[in-house]
RNA sequence: GGACGGGUGGGUGAGUGGCUAAAACCAGCAGACUGUAAAUCUGCCGCUCCUUGCGGGCUACGAAGGUUCGAAUCCUUCCCCGUCCA
């Protein structure tokens, strides 16, 4: 047995290289670690997320996996959560200014940000921070004096700024101090590493310098690449709506995830599994070799990460329902059951509406006359069909490919 | 404070008095096809009513008023954004 608490410092960085895009800059990073395993003491590694949606999507959990490895090795996971800095907003990546969050939602979206997170880390094991503690005591004279340490010229070297200035498109004053602020929370963290996906290098970095400035060591940026969407093309949210939501339903994940182009599944494999490179190269050649049928890797890999999530149970079950459903075409074993009392009969259009298999009845009648619409297997074609339900009996009615309930008349 | 330009459907963006529920593209939905909710092709794509018809009604082009038989389009006021000048 080693004297030391922690792994050595080579293997630990195998383990914290897996899947990253930059540390800036490595040799500190390896230093700190050094130190760490010396003294037996473990480094603060800090994520900040802002609580501007309610949910999460994978894409954010590639950087919290990334935490959760560090977490794993032994050193201090810091979960921060910008509850204050969500009120002005990131302007990262952004080319208009959005409206600020209402305390109250930002509170809403933290609490489901929890839950959320802590099925990747590790619960007791996660220090969780919140940056109005801080922020929110800041007095004027406190804001200018960090506004101080930062010059203009390099906050508008930023692509973001720059293309919004130069498309004439609005810059709110509060933007400018959002990685300002932020920095305080680098400050007051005292962080070593901070992550942060690939897009938040300007941010990490001024958090480093700003940090020099109030007498620390300035913590090492450590960034990840940004996952990309299920188009393929452009990043993974939930404004281009090319997500898949880690609290969606298994079977709804499954489907997005095989909906994404063949090539793209090497880097969902690398940056949402623990599959090591060595495994992801190999499964790759038989791929690329024909003994693996691409559909049968991506499977795999929407199994994997769905277990993560949901559990194995879960995993497994979505990847059957995958098969039956779209690969087979049949009604899924297990539809959502909706029971009908006996009575005179019932216009469909209307039942689609009501049973959340449409929206509106225009939609629904639309869905009818494009014969997506089925009853107990059998395409309807008449927009003003009345479902007769003069007698008990149980059938499945199906919108287009994704949609079905059970319906028992009783 | 002054001069000028702009605000259109989920997004980009055409449209300067009726033919416009509003081009085109993207997204979305459906069908065909396929290993897939990929790609491709085709269709749909505000809501609602029925007698399902190239049907009727309602809502919609920053907001509120006005002109007109008729307005996204013209006028007035207001709000918002940008540019230049001070």
């Amino acid at each position: 047995m080693s004297e030391h608490k922690f792994k050595p410092v080579e293997d630990q960085l195998a383990d914290i290289k897996k899947g990253v895009a930059e540390i800036i800059p490595e040799p500190e990073l390896v230093e700190k670690l050094e130190a760490s395993r010396k003294a037996g003491k473990p480094l603060r590694i800090y994520l900040g997320v802002d609580p501007t949606a309610p949910d999460l999507h994978l894409g954010h959990t590639v950087v919290l996996r990334k935490l959760k490895h560090f977490q794993d090795l032994g050193h201090t996971a810091v979960f921060l959560i910008g509850d204050f800095s969500a009120m002005i907003g990131d302007p990262t990546g952004v080319s208009e200014t959005r409206p600020p969050l209402t305390r109250d939602e930002v509170d809403a979206n933290a609490r489901t940000y929890l839950d959320q997170v802590f099925k990747i880390l590790d619960r007791n094991k996660t220090e969780v921070r919140y940056n109005s503690e801080w922020l929110s005591k800041m007095n004027a004279e406190d804001v200018v004096r960090l506004c101080s340490h930062y010059r203009l010229a390099r906050m508008l070297e930023r692509e973001d700024f720059r293309s919004r200035l130069q498309n004439n498109q609005p810059i709110s004053v509060h933007e400018l101090l959002y990685p300002l602020l932020t920095a305080r929370d680098a400050v007051e963290l005292k962080s070593d590493v901070e992550l942060g996906a690939s897009e938040q290098k300007f941010n990490l970095l001024i958090h480093r310098d700003i940090q020099r400035e109030y007498g620390l060591a300035g913590q090492v940026a450590l960034t990840m690449p940004i996952l990309v969407g299920l188009d393929g093309q452009r990043k993974m949210s939930k404004s281009l709506r090319n997500y898949v939501g880690i609290t969606e339903p298994p079977p709804e994940m499954f489907g997005k995830m095989m909906s994404i182009p063949d090539d793209l599944m090497w880097s969902y494999y690398e940056l949402l599994t623990d599959r090591t490179p060595k495994e992801i190269a190999s499964l790759e050649k038989e791929v690329s070799g024909g003994t693996l049928h691409p559909m049968d890797a991506k499977m795999r890999l929407a199994e994997e990460v769905i277990s993560d999530f949901h559990g194995k149970e879960a995993g497994r079950k979505a990847a059957e329902h995958f098969q039956r459903v779209f690969r087979d075409r049949q009604a899924p074993e297990e539809a959502p059951t909706v029971k009908l009392p006996t009575g005179s009969a019932k216009k469909l259009t209307a039942l689609l509406v009501e049973l959340k298999l449409a929206e509106s009845k225009a939609e629904a009648e639309r869905l009818v006359k494009q014969k997506a619409v089925e009853i107990a297997g059998l395409a309807v074609d008449d927009p003003r069909k009345e479902l007769d339900l003069s007698k008990p009996c149980e059938f499945i009615l199906r919108a287009g490919k994704k949609r079905f309930v059970r319906i028992i008349v009783e």
